[in-house]
DNA sequence: CGTTTTTGACCCGCGC
DNA sequence: GCGCGGGTCAAAAACG
């Protein structure tokens, strides 16, 4: 292999200088609606100039659903292998290194780590698209347009790195285990990357003026919506350039309770956390589709 | 048996 | 120019 490769193969859209800050954002909430996807200024590289997009999701959520026995779709069929695990300064959690195991030369590369803010959440940073097609599986049946091949799939989502509970070090396998291949997810933390999984595939997205809306698309996946998935901050990073190319970030609110607040309270406005919606992708339906939130686009 | 996970070391980029 | 931190690879071990 080629050890070090340095280049990255595939930059070429916009990259996420703050993905990797989690929580620390020191961005100003403004930003977001600033970066606009077509104009594309000469965004800061990151260290690589590698496009990303960050994606948090609440993980008690998840673990929530899973104590009420929701039902949960497959995996995002995305597989999903750990090749390394730091410990980032500043943040009490690790941060997991995933790359995308469905294809062999598939760059698609994700990041997990918990929000040093709110260890109750996930940020799950994305890079580099898929360059194959979704490994359907089982009852992965499209529903909507699949996108074309050669763009790739956009998003893939899962994952979470090991969890060390705040105060003891778990270990993780399981959770990385689970979640690669399409089996179950057996881990809480499984289940957050299928949600960030389906967000980032999920197409029913409709723009409203200014604000976006998610359609019944949490209807298929209502019990993401039991999981959670805070906002989405989403980086043209899609090749295949969907609606979301427009946003820059969005806001899904599951249910615009004390979650959503304190999750401002504690990102600050809208930071970092965000879903990243893909587009095409199925789930088991079996969610009571009470979700749908409103994307507030920044 | 095959695949994935884990841990350590190395290298690169960025900041000061 | 040096140092720090982050990111990736490689080898070994564990699990399915």
């Amino acid at each position: 292999m080629d050890r070090r490769v340095r280049t990255n193969p595939f930059l070429s859209e916009q990259e996420d200088p703050e993905a990797t800050s989690d929580d620390g954002l020191p961005e100003s909430p403004s930003d977001c609606n600033d970066s606009k996807p077509t104009a594309a200024p000469p965004p800061k590289k990151s260290r690589r100039g590698v496009q990303k997009r960050v994606v948090s999701v609440p993980i008690t959520d998840v673990e929530g659903s899973k104590s009420k026995g929701e039902a949960y779709p497959p995996s995002d069929s995305w597989a999903w292998r750990k090749y390394g695990q730091k410990p980032i300064k500043g943040s009490p959690y690790p941060r997991g290194y995933y790359r995308c195991s469905s294809s062999k030369g598939c760059p698609a590369r994700k990041q997990v780590e918990r929000s040093r803010v709110d260890p109750t959440k996930l940020v799950i940073t994305y890079a580099f698209d898929h360059n194959h097609q979704l490994p359907v599986t089982k009852s992965h049946h499209h529903h909507h347009h699949n996108s074309s091949p050669s763009s790739a799939v956009i998003a893939a989502v899962s994952a979470a790195t090991d969890f060390p509970s705040p105060g003891s070090t778990t270990t993780s396998s399981s959770t990385s285990s689970g979640d690669n291949t399409n089996a179950a997810p057996s881990s809480p933390a499984a289940k957050f990357e299928e949600a960030a999984a389906v967000f980032a595939s999920q197409p029913e997205l409709e723009l409203g003026g200014d604000s976006l809306m998610i359609k019944p698309c949490i209807g298929d996946f209502g019990w993401l919506g039991e999981v959670a998935y805070d906002r989405i901050l989403e980086g043209p990073i899609c090749g295949g350039g969907d609606i979301f190319d427009d946003a820059d970030v969005m806001v899904l609110s599951t249910r615009g309770d004390d979650e959503e607040e304190s999750l401002f309270a504690d990102l600050g406005e809208l930071p970092e956390g965000s879903v990243v919606f893909g587009r095409r992708r199925t789930v088991q339906p079996n969610g009571p589709n009470r979700t749908c939130g409103t994307v507030l686009n920044c």
